[in-house]
RNA sequence: GGGUAGGUAGCGAAGCGGUCAAACGCAGCAGACUGUAAAUCUGUCGACAUAUGUCUUCGGAGGUUCGAAUCCUUCCCUACCCA
């Protein structure tokens, strides 16, 4: 498939863009160049870690950066890292995350190229599994390979370096992720390896083993950490500012507008691919209207991953719903077989509450209301009538609810 | 192997024999407000209950006491120092 790739200014111009640090920028030229010359595509790495298979936005600024390089025509290689997956994340402290097996690594890593694929081209993305390799190496060969690595510079790495200072453990295992991330580089040669600037120490720990062992070594190409929907924090589905690709577009497109004003412009240029217009209006767009911005950004990030018209509902849903206070209009109704049951117990069986405390709770604050009427009596019966009912349990839970008709 | 400091609710962190379901902060949930699911303010935040009551929780297991997160024994785990 090798064809008329763009000039190397050209693809250079497109593969630093965005990017925090590329090692180095005349390496990747020479590498473009050479390949321009030879009508070989370069070789692109990106690892996935399947123990955490939900995607957010946060991957996507990687993903969307491996998909340019698909598009100039190179070779998108996606490692889906079952192996270390299967050694177990060692990053908790208090709890240790339950290994995955084989097969749950594998399930995870379908999962995740299935999700990868709403950013990919996937049928020109080639798929490994890190197992293929690394789990063949003996533990002769990992002892040879951990020889080419010291301590001292294993704690160079910023967050080694920061829980070894804060006296929290860290276990041995841990020094052998990125002699192990690095040994996938070693495997399959590649030309240039991805990764968010967290990934900074083991893309370079790649770079010296391909060294170490007579490959020429990557470029690397780090890209920004996307910030999550509440500001400061990077996005992070354990710190719930995340907006996963699998969310429904509702939930999107209504996370989407929580952001802060200030974190507009990145997500605008991190997470649209590069519009003809460039992004260099987007700063007094934003001055100008920057409701209206937000809600464009909005609509168009839910597109990506739905449609455009997707992304309209989840619009008019969010302003009746969430502006206006509305209920949805397509509520489905639940039906119950009983003419009455406790307030308290309804918003159980609608699992509108996680405990009759806390459905309680919600009474007392005044947070369900049926139809137009606000219950604040935590003994109170609720009595089904003849037509459905909308129960409103919080800001943005509604349900239709409605006793059985009897079959006669 | 020896020594020291620790292991408390989702997280962080007080408490060190009763008044502890356990201060405080964060997260969460709710109310108000808002262009917004943001920010801010207020309330709430183990579970159950016919709600001034009961049950389970303070690393695990035993024990001492009328009574233990708090004392003792033992085990497990973590960090640091010494070998």
């Amino acid at each position: 498939m090798s064809m008329n790739f763009p000039s190397v200014k050209e693809q250079l111009d497109i593969m630093v863009n965005n990017a925090v640090e590329v090692l180095s920028v005349d390496e990747l030229e020479k590498k473009v160049a050479r390949s321009i010359k030879t009508g070989k595509p370069m070789r692109i790495k990106l690892g996935a870690d399947p123990s955490r298979p939900d995607l957010h936005l946060g991957h996507s600024v990687v993903l969307r950066k491996l998909r340019e390089f698909q598009d100039l025509g190179h070779e998108a290689i996606l490692i889906i890292g079952d192996f270390t997956a299967m050694i177990g994340d060692p990053s908790g402290k208090s709890k240790t995350r339950p290994q995955l097996t084989a097969e749950e690594a594998k399930e995870n890593g379908r999962s995740y190229f299935e999700q990868a694929s709403k950013i990919l081209d996937a049928e020109r993305t080639t798929i490994c599994y890190n197992a293929d390799w690394l789990g063949r190496m003996s533990f002769a060969d990992v002892i040879r390979l951990s020889s080419h690595y010291t301590v001292a510079r294993m704690l160079e790495r910023d967050d080694f370096e920061k829980r070894y200072r804060s006296n929290e453990p860290i276990s041995i295992h841990e020094f052998l992720y990125p002699l192990a991330q690095g040994m996938d580089s070693v495997h399959l040669k590649n030309d240039v390896e991805l990764g968010g600037t967290d990934q900074k120490f083991n893309l370079l720990v790649g770079r010296d083993l391909q060294r170490e062992y007579g490959i020429e070594p990557q470029a690397c190409i780090t890209m920004p950490l996307l910030v999550g929907t509440g500001g400061g924090d990077k996005m992070s589905k354990s710190l719930g500012n995340a907006i996963c690709f699998n969310d429904p577009p509702e939930e999107m497109y209504g996370r989407m507008l929580s952001i802060p004003d200030t974190l507009i412009e990145t997500y605008w240029r991190l997470l649209l691919p590069q519009h003809a217009d460039g992004a260099e209006g987007i700063v007094a767009r934003i001055a100008a209207d920057p409701r209206e911005t937000k809600r464009t950004l909005a609509r168009e990030v839910v597109a990506q991953y739905y449609t455009a018209d997707a992304a309209a509902k989840a619009q008019e849903h969010f302003d009746r719903v969430i502006v206006q206070k509305q209920a949805p209009e397509d509520l489905p109704t639940i039906e119950f077989d009983a003419t009455s049951m406790p307030v308290v117990d309804l918003l159980m069986e609608l699992g509108a509450a996680p405990s009759k405390t806390e459905a309680r709770r919600m009474i007392q604050q005044g947070a369900v209301q049926a139809g137009d009427e606000k219950l604040t009596d935590i003994a109170a019966l609720f009595e089904f009538g003849d037509s459905p009912v909308v129960i409103k349990a919080g800001k943005r839970k509604f349900f239709k609810v409605a006793a059985r008709k009897k079959a006669f």
